[in-house]
RNA sequence: GCCGGGAUGGCGGAACGGUAGACGCGGCGGACUCAAAAUCCGCUGGGCGAAAGCUCGUGUGGGUUCGAGUCCCACUCCCGGUACCA
């Protein structure tokens, strides 16, 4: 009988649902565990990305589920976002239309995955039961001051008459245009979590079975410095705050620079000998983004013809505006240092502005800035002093003389939640000409977002331009209003949408506290690792506002977070757009779920990126057909007592175990399928020479439920054949037998100098002394140790001894 | 630019500071076959050698150590993020 793949997967699929083996309920008297694959954008079609992350999410579902835990594995949309508006502005076809219709694809290839959800919870975060509560909890943080209106840049596209994304300007121009793209300021709303910044910043060190990598991104995100600010006058008239690390360096400030954005800069350069240059330089900066203006390898500026005077010792400098210098962060205008700071240097040696150093650099120092500690220098009543006491002489001053004060800067900005788009959740709010702006009462929520048929940009979103929608009255006053027309960022659906799934179809409330109280934090949160700053950082502090408004037991949302690699081919991203896609759904018609799973858990360590091999699937499959034959083949018994064989072949399943038991504890997938490869390999050569049928019964039986997690499938369907007549989805895992996995003899290897030169096979408890006699005593280490002194002798019995010799 | 990560055979990768290259892919040779496919068996980092074996070898250059792919320092290149892709 062949391994026909396809009726196997389609029979175990619809078993698993009509049995419901994985919808749960809250169950006090098992533990939980509570599993979650970040939700994905339905993008039309699954690709390798999204097997990688189901396959390794279903593993860790099973195997905690035969573990005997509650386990909850649930399954969900991302579906409002830009790519849908993006795709119905190329194609006519309406963003919802087209989202309902990708999901309805894409839910189908998740399930011949045979990745098992509780498909109860679904939901999908454009649909209104969902994103009514993201209102809700808009208004939540309206009425706690967390969420405020300001004015902020937006990438304005002149020809299209639209707002573009980040994404959408390529150096400098609009894609769909080529247009140039110039900065536009509106009035956005904005949620307040820099006011959550040190608490973000403290609980990091909660996170103690998150990637290290991932908590110091966050940590540098957030970015807390210590330092001070303080006013220096323009000579002339005016002044501008700036914030420095280094107030300890004030006395070496040669020269100032202000973001080509600072508001002082308009009033310095007019009239100005350099007033031309000086606008053209603002205007071409304003042409880049933050991003290409840091890029710049070298570091550009122009002289605005003023002069600043250094409030420490009453020195006149020369203002610049640079692009290094952004206007989002700290004042926008900095102190330069060229003696203690790179970027200055830089900029002062290119420009040939005075460089004097204020710490004295070590004598062999032959670098430029100096950074490190030192005796202060050229800096009056602070030299000698260390940089900690100096700091603080020079902040005591600055208070005394009422020009500044210690300050901490956090580089975290407030998060723009404001998208001038259709696709999203409407803000619930309403501008009233009487009485300012008035939140939509809860009970009038959902702000539907309506059907529109022309989402076209023409000016202002499509929102903007719908009269119904945008026409209302003012809920305090009933007088004529207008609605807000921005929609919510799509990463404020995923910052709660976890909480959700305890409670999906609470028509009353977000959820009921009790429902999440169970199931939170997340046991396990599996994604890819370019989510590391957004969106778990709005997610850990929406949790947090979740929790001081009671609704959440806990302040962090996520225990256990494994951050996946990307796949590649030929170097690349695999992406639609490269044209470097292989459908996962072909290889589930040509080699079954099973195959394209233990490929994606054999191909490479869970957190690197991951090089597509097109042949790989084939290795794979074949293991499979090794498998099945293992388990349905003809074996000739032959009925003996047991003996060594035998035990050493028990022994090998247990070994296997413990291997695989250990290799999903540590996310180390890709050994663990290497593992069972080398049992099936030994099981084949047992069965082909007089194997025992107990012992034979019981390694298969090891081996379908270390497989089971792996290769559903398959391993159910063999189970089955076999004559057990239980789920084994709902079997215990296995455990090892202690004496069955230990060993009797071991390869010692014996160096001379650190170099390999024999190798010899002892018994597992050898001692030290007799480990060294007996390679001292090998022949061939004698021929390399005579005439020699021996200096040393290294024992790490049993495995290694290594003679030292001169 | 800044923050984070990575680099090991032809390819994906394995390796508590202790046998570098497990396992798989690909390749080569053989068995089976009229033939092919599938399957099974063997070989497969470079150099030298008939062989035993020797020697070089984990991006580059240094260092620590009896011993370094692994730890430290300095580089190179590639990747992720950089606040409106999600």
């Amino acid at each position: 009988m062949s391994y026909d793949h396809k009726s196997i997967e389609l029979k175990w699929q619809e078993r698993w649902e009509a049995e419901k083996v994985f919808q749960v309920t809250e169950d006090a008297s098992k533990p939980k565990f509570y599993n979650v694959c970040m939700y994905p954008y339905p993008s039309g079609a699954i690709h390798q990305g999204h097997v990688r992350n189901y396959t390794y999410g279903d593993l860790l579902t099973r195997y905690k589920t035969m573990q005997g835990f509650n386990v909850l594995s649930p399954m969900g949309w991302d579906s409002f976002g830009l790519p849908a508006e993006n795709a119905a502005i190329d194609s006519g076809i309406h963003p919802k239309i087209n989202t309902e219709n990708q999901i309805s694809t894409m839910s189908t290839q998740i399930k011949q995955l045979g990745s098992m959800y509780d498909w109860n919870r679904e939901f999908a975060s454009h649909q209104p039961d969902f994103y009514r509560w993201d209102q809700w909890l808009f208004l939540e943080l309206y009425e706690r001051g967390l969420a405020y209106k300001a004015e902020a840049p937006v990438n304005w596209c002149p020809k299209d008459q639209t707002v573009l994304a980040n994404e959408q300007v390529i150096d400098g121009l609009c894609e769909r245009c080529d247009t140039p793209v110039v900065k536009k300021n509106l009035a956005q709303w904005f949620f307040k979590i820099t006011d959550y910044a040190d608490r973000l910043l403290d609980d990091i060190d909660k996170l103690e079975h998150w990637p290290d990598r991932v908590r110091t991104m966050q940590r540098n995100w957030i970015g807390r410095s210590e330092g001070a600010a303080f006013t220096i006058n323009v000579d002339g008239n005016g002044s501008f705050d700036v914030f420095t690390t280094r107030p300890d360096t004030v006395f070496g400030m040669t020269f100032c620079v202000l973001a080509p954005e600072h508001p002082l800069v308009e009033s310095l350069i007019a009239g100005s000998e350099t007033e031309t240059e000086a606008r053209e330089y603002i205007a071409a900066s304003q042409r880049q983004s933050d991003i290409e203006r840091m890029a710049e390898g070298d570091k550009t500026g122009v002289f605005t013809g003023a002069f600043a005077t250094n409030p420490a010792n009453g020195i006149k400098v020369p203002i610049y505006i640079a692009g290094y210098v952004l206007m989002g962060y700290g004042t926008g205008a900095i102190m330069a240092v060229p003696g203690q700071d790179q970027r200055d240097w830089e900029f002062a040696t290119k420009y040939e502005i005075e460089i004097i150093r204020t710490v004295q650099p070590p004598d062999e120092w032959d670098g430029e800035a100096y950074l490190d500690d030192g005796p202060t220098i050229n800096s009056d009543f602070l030299d000698g002093l260390n940089q900690i006491e100096a700091k603080r002489r020079i902040i005591d001053w600055m208070d005394e003389e009422g020009i500044g004060e210690a300050t901490i800067q956090y580089r975290l900005r407030d998060w723009l939640i404001s998208r001038q788009r259709y696709w999203g959740s409407p803000i619930p709010m309403v501008n009233c000409e009487t009485c300012g702006l008035a939140p939509v009462p809860r009970e009038e929520l959902p702000v539907l977002l309506p059907f529109i048929d022309d989402y076209v940009p023409e000016g202002k979103s499509p929102l903007a331009a719908d009269d119904d929608f945008v026409n209302t009255t003012c809920p305090s006053c009933d007088e004529p209003a207008t609605r807000e027309t921005d929609t919510m960022d799509t990463f404020v659906d995923s910052s709660w949408y976890y909480f959700r799934y305890a409670d999906p179809h609470n028509g009353e409330a977000i959820f009921d506290p009790a429902k999440p109280a169970y199931w939170m934090p997340i046991d396990q949160y599996i994604g890819g690792i370019e989510h590391a700053v957004l969106h778990l950082l709005y997610a850990r502090f929406i949790t947090k506002v979740l929790f001081d408004m009671g609704l959440s037991t806990v302040e962090e949302p996520f225990t256990r977070l494994f951050t996946q690699g990307m796949i590649t081919l030929d170097g690349a991203k695999m992406s639609k757009s490269k044209g470097n896609v292989v459908d996962p759904v072909d290889l589930f018609a040509s080699h079954g779920a099973d195959s394209l799973r233990l490929f994606h858990l054999f191909m490479g360590p869970p957190t690197d990126d991951a090089a597509w091999n097109p042949n790989g699937v084939d290795g794979t499959r074949r293991f499979l057909e090794r498998v099945w034959k293992l388990g349905w083949g003809e074996v000739a018994f032959v009925d003996r007592e047991e003996s060594d064989v035998d035990r050493e072949i028990l022994g090998t399943a247990h070994r296997t175990v413990r291997k695989v038991t250990d290799d999903i504890e540590r996310f180390h997938f890709n050994t663990a399928i290497p593992a069972l490869m080398i049992l099936a390999n030994k099981l084949s050569d047992y069965a082909a020479d007089e194997p025992r049928q107990e012992t034979y019964d019981e390694a298969i039986r090891l081996m379908l439920l270390l497989l089971s997690p792996m290769a559903p499938h398959i391993a159910h369907e063999l189970w089955e054949m076999r004559g057990y007549d239980t789920m084994l989805a709902l079997e215990p895992w296995p455990t090892w037998d202690e004496q069955l996995v230990l060993e009797e003899t071991v390869t010692m290897i014996v160096q001379v100098n650190g170099k390999v030169r024999a190798r010899v096979e002892v018994a597992t408890g050898i001692t030290a002394a007799e480990a060294e006699e007996h390679a001292l005593g090998l022949e061939k280490i004698r021929g390399w140790i005579d005439g020699h002194e021996v200096r040393k002798v290294i024992v790490r019995q049993p495995n290694l001894v290594n003679i030292v010799i001169g």
